[in-house]
Order: structure tokens, then sequence, then C-alpha cells
DNA sequence: ACTAACATGTAATCTGTTACATGATTGA
DNA sequence: TCAATCATGTAACAGATTACATGTTAGT
């Protein structure tokens, strides 16, 4: 997931290390601190699988900086993520999230769309949270408290997703449906 | 987390460990499977430091069941973890909802709400999600429509999460503040 | 002199995933 | 007989965390 929130800020343009963990951090609200530990093998990672270009320069501050690139195999790498998450990223509300940040990115409204589809068709499954022995749990059966607190705010949760995914898909703006399937 | 998931499950009673699986699974709604490489490496590292106590049982319908008990060690530590949960069990939704599924188990309701005053206080801190630059980010001025969105579903969750606490918390039927801290 | 921000990395450790490996019972 | 459910584990690998390790520049 780290890979591809860098994938997705390089997208915009080349960063070094150092500005690269601030954008990654901003896309979780800066409630996920990057750790060099994690950071710096990840993009050796990327490189070496040749998505990311490196050029060095010096610092502006300290010491030299390693300006990272997407080349060309980055951003096509990152493309095919985008249009086919793995099912967890669609499952994962965080992992879901990152790769929201940098949908648009994707040149076809369709594409867009037929992964928001496939959010807003995960959150409308019965069978998740709010379901228990094949029928849906109501908060009023739920004797303690703090379980009835995490189904009340998994229920606005959901909702106010589902409010919005639809609004995008077909009450939006822009007309129904988009370019379509 | 999944070792606070266990010992919080086994709180309940003892159980064998294909059906702490589904306990534990049934936590995050049937949204994370929980795999057996994760699910018997976790349970035998609680078994080596002694928090729960295994002994086996001729299996219902196939191989020999593994009967797993929390033991008083077991609970001690259970109880510790969610009187003084760690920055990021308050910080990382999935991980607070672990703790709030078992926190009735905290025996004083002063314990139980001091959890939830930090959750209320982290929700409440300027300077995440919805901060950028020291001031808050309002939607009309993010251009991207599913950065857009991700920040609106983002506040919706935060509404509903603080709304509950704050019933909770000084609102609710038990009258405010609970037992005081 | 010290601290914060800039800047990059490695090593040990932990936790989790997927795939592999085994084996019994129940129902179609 | 074959698939599903019950039941438990290991091995290889992936990814993340914390702590360690180094070095500069700017402000107090």
């Amino acid at each position: 997931m780290l890979e591809l929130a860098i994938l997705g800020s390089l997208a915009e343009g080349p960063l070094h290390g150092y500005e690269l963990r601030r954008r990654v951090e901003r896309l979780s609200g800066h409630t996920r601190p990057v750790s060099d530990g994690s950071l710096y093998p990840a993009i050796n990672r990327l490189v070496k699988r040749g998505l990311l270009s490196r050029h060095s320069e010096p610092g502006a501050a300290a010491t030299r900086r390693h300006v990272l690139t997407l080349n060309d195999a980055g951003r096509e790498h990152l493309l095919e993520r985008l249009r086919d998450p793995a099912p967890h990223e669609i499952t994962d509300s965080s992992r879901f999230f990152t790769v929201l940040a940098f949908l648009s990115l994707l040149p076809d409204t369709a594409g867009q769309h037929a992964v928001l589809r496939r959010r807003l068709e995960f959150l409308e499954t019965p069978a998740s949270f709010f379901y228990e022995d094949e029928r849906p749990l109501r908060a009023e059966e739920v004797e303690d408290p703090y379980r009835r607190g995490m189904l009340l705010t998994a229920r606005a949760v959901n909702r106010a997703e589902v409010a919005w995914l639809r609004e995008v898909l077909d009450g939006g703006p822009d007309g129904p449906g988009g370019s379509g399937s």
C-alpha cells in the first residue's frame, strides 16, 4: 500500500524522499506516520523494479537529495493497479481511500466509475458488519453499549459513503452513468 | 492487534482455534479474513507467554481440538491493554474498534470513559485529515472529485463517531460523566 | 552549545500473507 | 467419490516498526 501511495504521489511530479513522506502522510490525514524504515526500503524496491528513476541533487539545506521520478514503466504499473484494484483494496477502507486519492489519474471516466461501482457493491453487500447469522443486526439487540456504538458508527460511515458514491455514479452533475461501462 | 482480539474473545469463555477465528472475523464484520498462518502462530505466542492455557479435547467432527482458556495472567494483561491503549490504538480506527469491542471488560466506568475521552480528543484535534497548512480544508477548495469524496466521507465518519462518544460520555442515559475520573 | 528541521539509510524484530501439508467427518 | 466443513499446523516471503547510525544547516 505504501508503494501505491508513493507511485501515486510521484505521478504529480518528481519528489525526493523527505518530501514524499509528507505527501504520503497527508493522504491519511497525518494519522499514520511513515517511518524511515518503511519509506526508504519501499523506494529502493520500486527503483529496483524499474518503476522509479533516481538522480542525485545537492541538498537544499542538508545532505544530498535523491530526486525520484515516476518513469513510463512506473506510470503504466500505477494505472494498472488503479484500474484493477485487488479485492482487499476495495474491501479495506484505508486501502480503498489510497486508491481513491489517485483514481483521477485513470484517463477514462468509465474506468474510474468501474472501481467506484465495485466499492459500492461491496458496501451494499449484506453479510458484512451489520449481519449476524444471515440476518441484519439491529442496534437495539446489541446489549453491549460499546459494540452498539461500533454498529451505529459503522452504519453512519456506510450511509455517508454509499450516498456519495451514488451521487458520483448516477446522480452527479455530470449526468447518470458517466461514460458508461 | 490479532493478539488483542484473541485475548478479548477468550475473555468470554474458552474456545478452540477454529471457532476463535470466526469470533475474531466477526469483529471486523467479516471484512478481514484471519488466515491460519496468522492465527495459530499468534495463539502459540500467547501460550508461550503464559497468557493462555491450552488443553486437548476430542474433536467434534474432525481432528483433536485444542481448547484455549484465558488464564489469570492473560486476563490481567488484557485489562492493562484495554485500560491504557497505545497511541496508534486510539488513532487508527480499525485498531480502536478492536479495543472498543472489549472495553466493557474494564470493571470501572471511569476507566472505560477515560479511553473514550482519548479517542474523542483525537477526533476533535485539528491538524488531521481536514487540515492543510494549519487551516481547515473546505470541500469546495478540493478540485479533485474523489479527494473531495474522501473529505466528505471522512467528515461524516468523524461527526457520527464524535456524536456517539459525546452522548456516551456526558449526554447518555446514565447521566453526565459516568463515575467521573 | 543545543535543538529542530533537513536528508538518507541499515538491522533486528514483529506481524501478517499465501501456499503447503495433513487428516477426519458429513452430505450430495 | 467428491466437495464442504471441521481442525491444526509449518515454511517462505512480504511489509512494517523501532532503534540505530550519520551528517548538514539554521535558529535560539
